[in-house]
DNA sequence: TGCCAGGCTTCAC
DNA sequence: GTGAAGCATGGC
């Protein structure tokens, strides 16, 4: 068991911040988290926050996983002070963290993200991994590991289809043959710069601007990933008169768009007189 | 019941 | 290069 200090860190607005679909509620402050075929425990406290892994996982994983490195006060101190709507976003949105997943599995998740709401991404996703992913045991609960390109790759159509993906199914098929027969390393792609990176990833199918960025930002971490989906889209049009000054951001630009999507859905659903 | 969702592909023009 | 149509389905 990990008890790290608790800075910057909130796992309700990690968990449902829409860059990851697998983390489980477990109790009050705490989650369920299924990554890289493993599960791990979170629990958040006043000051700390626990994890049930060893201190070589945490050091070489989960640090990493959660950019517990990186000082998120800085960027939001980097807000300009006149921009009254991301001021309040960041403050928001504080205790939020830019995850560095899987890329296998952010890219997946994220094609199957097209033109579906959050709830129903978990859902198809967990269809997914119920179908094919391997078998996890956690006590009396059992979870689904995220499925390889091979166990993707190998499923019919019929099968693809059964995970509620409609019309993303060819995509998803298409993008794990890709993985699978190694015409795409996804692996290592992490040496690429940005431009390299993004239009490798704009080679797969069922990847276009906004699905390359997520996994740019979600997956390689790499920062300057700026995702325009339809709520981004609405916020620069309602409150930027549809030219957000995004250069004043150059190299944090994701961690900006993920405050400004977090507040802005919020928003949009009542729950924001909370913060 | 109708609308919308962390869009992409295809095809005119 | 730009714009519009078509796409499957779950959640609210």
């Amino acid at each position: 068991m990990i008890k790290a200090a608790r800075k910057d860190f909130d796992i309700h607005k990690i968990a449902e911040s829409g860059q990851c679909f697998r983390f489980f509620p477990n109790g009050e402050n705490a989650f369920v988290l299924v990554a890289f075929s493993r599960i791990l425990h979170i629990a958040m406290q006043e000051d700390a926050v626990c994890l049930d892994c060893t201190e070589k996982e945490f050091s070489e994983l989960w640090e990493t996983y959660f950019d517990l490195s990186r000082d998120y006060a800085d960027i939001r101190r980097a807000v300009a002070p006149e921009d009254a709507f991301l001021r309040a976003a960041v403050q928001y949105g504080e205790g939020m963290r830019i995850l560095a997943q899987d890329p296998w599995e952010t890219l997946i998740s994220f094609i199957i993200s097209q033109r579906k709401s959050i709830p129903a991404i978990k859902g198809a996703i967990e269809l997914l991994c119920k179908s094919c992913g391997e078998t996890l045991r956690d006590g009396e609960s059992v979870f689904y590991a995220f499925p390889t390109a091979e166990k993707v790759a190998a499923l019919s159509m019929e099968e693809l289809r059964a995970c509620a993906l409609g019309y993303r199914a060819k995509y998803v098929q298409g993008a794990a043959t890709m993985v699978a027969e190694g015409k795409i390393d996804l692996d290592a792609l992490r040496t690429y710069d940005d431009d390299a990176l993004l239009q490798t990833l704009l080679t797969i199918p069922g990847v276009g601007s906004k699905v390359a960025n997520c996994v740019m930002l979600f997956a390689y971490h790499r920062l300057s990933g700026f995702p325009r989906d339809v709520w981004i889209n609405r916020i620069i049009e309602e409150e930027y008169g549809g030219a957000f000054p995004l250069s004043r951001y150059k190299g944090f630009e994701g961690v900006i768009q993920q405050y400004m999507f977090y507040y802005g859905r919020s928003r949009a659903r009542g729950i924001t007189e909370t913060a």
